[in-house]
RNA sequence: GGCCCCUUCGUCUAGCGGUCAGGACGCGGCCCUUUCACGGCUGAAACACGGGUUCGAUUCCCGUAGGGGUCACCA
């Protein structure tokens, strides 16, 4: 059946797609180098006609939770980046990763090991003691069946090569060395026969038929053992070719340090609920991190599909800089539809204000979007700019705003008031004209009239235009909100 | 500490032997302007250091320094 399978698969185009994976384990949030992860392993799989797939390395039962996986889904889904098939889960396979697991012991690659930890606890001390590097040398290695302990327990451990050196031709890193001596004998079944990554890793991804291996850079020292795995399988029975490694790096926090929950290993959730953030702008700002194109700062989805390659990736870190992905945000909410973005404004608004009512508010909220959007970064912002045209009468007026209400311009006020009575139209370019008119016959000049005006109706000192602010409120509205300040 | 990797403006990057070292974010100035934004123009700002190779190095090689990653019966 395998020879048959093979047979199929070597002449066939399949043969020759590219299959990626994301592989995250579900003990936290996706967080933000994950999604870049999982962005570049798509935008590869996506760039070559490829396919996609998610694997959940839940195999750690202690710390991986349900939570965790809908989280990480969750993010993935929010970004644009699902599997293009059903997702594995690692856990459920450890059946077959212990097949692997004799298959290599009966061949001789893996040897039983009844080291104990405390054993190798105190062999790591001595030798921290005695200041020399340890390599675990286990005197098992090459004990025959009759030399076994009858009832203790063992783990399985893999006989690395000790001569010689390794080299991965790593897509992003160049060539990379490593001497077998430095390879230990890691284990690949613990000895209450689970599997350990390591194992499950290499087993899935041959299983799942990934051609690319593209992940973080600190599993470098990975692939060197992995790759032990893959040769004696493939000296086995074959089939189990060197994945092409794509080792990218890491994202550093504004610091230089490692990312870490202070300066942005949040969840992508938080980029999404927390900062107001657009898909597409996180999207963005996590492709341009390691890798460019020219000058193109604003990359579309499709963009960003064609021109992928693994080959752009830059090989050193990349600090997370919030400033620029907030400017990208602003971007993309300036070109975002206005009903959409109305959608995602309304809750935020709704907490912010309570006389905002999404039933009968999203209507005015959407009209108001095309003057409102310019001027924010964030749905934050956008929300909180947007509250003064759901404000209940008498509108709070912040300090700054009832500095702009003096005396003086509440005359000035009070003739608005009567030249607004008389409008008939109520449009921006009729209450602009009329307006202006006004300031000229007084004198002074429009800003005299349009920031006491500006504080009446929105109770700030900072709004879209104040037309636009007049407009959007309406006739009745409008009147009312100028005479609560001249009361 | 051993091993592996990295190094262009403050940050993200373009560059792939000969460029006034380009763009973007941020910062300064100017313009637009009823406020705030947006937008436009503009300024300051980088090849870590030392050796080579070469007619010529940001670019290739080797050191140094700095930074990062990794050294589990975690993944």
């Amino acid at each position: 059946m395998a020879s048959a399978t093979d047979t199929v698969s070597a002449g066939s185009s399949t043969e020759a797609e590219v299959v990626t994976r994301f592989a995250p384990s579900p003990t936290g949030f996706l967080h933000i180098g994950g999604a870049r992860t999982a962005l570049f392993n798509w935008l590869y799989a996506r760039h070559n006609g490829g396919k996609y797939l998610l694997r959940i390395e839940d195999t750690d039962r202690a710390r991986s939770t349900d939570a965790a996986i809908e989280a990480i889904f969750d993010g993935l889904n929010w970004l644009g980046l699902g599997g293009d098939e059903e997702p594995v889960f690692q856990f459920a396979r450890s059946d077959r990763h212990a097949q692997v697991a004799h298959q290599m012991l009966d061949a001789g690659h893996a040897y039983r090991c009844y080291l104990t930890q405390e054993e190798l606890a105190a062999r790591r001390e001595k030798a921290q003691a005695e200041r020399r590097p340890f390599r675990i040398d286990s005197e098992w290695r090459d004990a025959t069946p009759d030399q076994w302990p009858a009832d203790q327990s063992y783990v399985v451990r893999m006989k690395s090569p000790r001569e010689g050196e390794t080299t991965i031709p790593d897509r992003v890193q160049g060539s990379i060395t490593v001497q077998n001596s430095e390879l230990d004998d890691f284990i690949i079944l613990r000895s209450d026969g689970t599997p350990t990554y390591m194992l499950a890793v290499v087993v899935d991804d041959h299983d799942m038929g990934v051609t690319h291996v593209i992940r973080g850079d600190d599993h470098i020292n990975n692939a060197f053992r992995q790759l032990v795995i893959v040769r004696a399988m493939d000296a086995i029975e074959g089939g189990w070719p060197d994945p092409v490694y794509a080792h990218i790096p890491l994202i550093h926090g504004a610091d230089g340090a490692k990312l870490s929950k202070r300066h942005g290993a949040l969840g992508v959730d938080a980029y999404r609920d927390e900062m107001g953030l657009l898909p597409e702008a996180v999207f963005n700002y996590l492709l341009r991190l390691g890798w460019g194109h020219g000058d193109e700062e604003i990359i579309s989805r499709d963009q960003a599909v064609e021109w992928f390659d693994i080959a752009n990736v830059n090989k050193g870190a990349s600090r997370f800089d919030l400033k620029k992905l907030l400017n990208l945000n602003g971007h993309y909410i300036r070109e975002a539809d206005d009903a959409r973005l109305a959608g995602l404004v309304a809750p935020r608004l709704a907490a912010l204000e309570p006389g905002f009512d999404a039933a009968t508010g999203t209507d005015l909220l959407t009209r108001a979007m095309p003057v409102l959007k310019v001027r924010a970064a964030d749905l934050n912002e956008l929300a909180a700019s947007s509250v003064f045209l759901f404000a209940q009468r008498p509108l709070p007026v912040s300090e700054k705003a009832a500095a702009l209400l003096t005396d003086d311009s509440r005359a000035i006020l009070a003739k608005v008031v009567a030249a607004l009575e008389a409008e008939n139209g109520w449009t921006i370019e009729g209450l602009e004209a009329t307006l202006k008119q006004m300031a000229e016959e007084l004198g002074i000049g429009l800003g005299k009239i349009a920031q006491p005006l500006r504080a009446s109706l929105t109770g700030q000192t900072t709004s879209p235009g104040i037309f636009d602010v007049l407009a959007l409120l309406g006739k009745d509205e409008s009147l009312a909100r100028i005479r609560d300040q001249l009361a």
